[in-house]
DNA sequence: CATATTGTAACAATATTAGTTACAATAAAA
DNA sequence: TTTTATTGTAACTAATATTGTTACAATATG
C-alpha cells in the first residue's frame, strides 16, 4: 500500500498547490467575450445575456468569466441596469492576459508526481532535472500568446479572408 | 435552454474529438521511468514493481504508462520473468516523444467552445481568428520539448549541481 | 420606488485521473 | 513439463474540474 494519506500528485511551477491543469474552454470564451466588447459601439454596454447568446451558453457561465476578466482589470462590469465594457484599448490586451485571467486553478502546463523515492538517485533528482525544460516550454507558449492582441483578433474576425 | 443535446465543448486542433486536455503526471512519470531504464546496467531488465518503488506509486500505474511507451516504440516489455528495457539510445529520445506517447486523450492545449452563434459576426469567425495563434503556441511548446533528450535528463540526474 | 442586471451559492451530469484489487496470459527457468 | 514471476487488462473507487442550470439576494439605474 502506497500513498494512502498524501495527495496523489501535485503542481509544477510557480506556487499554488492545486492538482490538475484542466484546460477549459474558458480561454476561448473569454476571448470571444472580449471580442464582442471590442466590436460593440463605444459607450454601449453588453449584458451577460446578450453575450451568452453569441457564445451559445448560459448567462451564468459568462458572468463567471466576466468576474475573472474584471479581477484582471480587463473589463468593468456594472450591476443593475448595467452591463460590461472594456477597460483597456484592444491593442493593449494580449491573449496571454486573457489566458492568465481565466486559467486560475493551475497556470502550469505540467504536473509532477509528488513523492518520488528519495533513496533512489533518479527519484531524488528527477524533479530538478526536468524543471528547466518544462519552465522553458511554458515560457515559449506564453510568449506566443503574448504576441497576439485582442485588436488583431478583432481584425481577423472582421476580415476572415485576409 | 441551450445546448441540451450537443456535447458541451470540444477539442481544438488536429482531429480527434475528445473533451478536456487534462495534463496529468503521466508525462513526468514516463520520463522518470525512462530515466530509470537509461541508468539501469545494460542488459538488465526492470520490473514494474521496482519502478513503482522509485516513482512511489502502484505497479499498475507504471504498467499502464509502459504500455503507452511500448506502443510508441520507446521500450520493449517482456512478460513472465521479464521486465523492460529501452529500444532506443537515450540521445535519440526527446521529451516530445514522451509527451506524445502518454498524453493520448487530447494532444491539444486549448479547447474551444463548440457552438458559437453563426448569426453573430464574432460567433461566426472567432474560431478561425484564434486558430493560427493557438497552433503556433502549441508548436512553440513542442519545439522546446523536442530540444531536450532523455540523455540530457540522465546527465542532470547524475550531476544535480552541474 | 420599480426594475433589470449582476454576483454567487448550490446542485447535477460528465469526464479524467490515480490508485487499487483481481486474475488470466505468458514465457522463462527449474 | 511443471513452477513461478511478471505482464496485460478489466473493473471499481475516490477525488477533482468543468459546464450547465436554477434560484435568489444585492445593487444601482432611471
Amino acid at each position: 500500500m502506497r500513498n494512502t494519506s498524501t495527495p496523489p500528485h501535485g503542481a509544477y511551477l510557480w506556487g499554488k498547490e492545486i492538482k490538475h491543469m484542466q484546460s477549459s474552454s474558458r480561454f476561448s470564451v473569454g476571448v470571444h467575450v472580449l471580442t464582442l466588447l471590442a466590436t460593440n459601439p463605444p459607450g454601449e454596454l453588453l449584458t451577460s445575456d446578450r453575450m451568452a447568446g453569441s457564445v451559445n451558453t448560459n448567462p451564468v457561465v459568462i458572468r463567471r468569466i466576466l468576474g475573472q476578466l474584471k479581477q484582471a482589470g480587463l473589463v468593468e462590469v456594472r450591476a443593475a441596469a448595467g452591463g460590461t465594457h472594456l477597460r483597456r484599448d484592444p491593442a493593449a490586451i494580449t491573449l496571454l492576459d486573457v489566458y492568465r485571467a481565466v486559467e486560475t486553478t493551475d497556470e502550469r502546463l505540467f504536473s509532477m508526481h509528488e513523492n518520488p523515492n528519495p533513496q533512489c538517485l533518479v527519484g531524488r533528482n528527477i524533479q530538478a532535472a526536468l524543471d528547466g525544460t518544462l519552465h522553458r516550454a511554458q515560457l515559449a507558449l506564453e510568449r506566443e500568446l503574448a504576441g497576439t492582441t485582442l485588436a488583431q483578433v478583432v481584425e481577423r474576425v472582421r476580415e476572415p479572408a485576409g
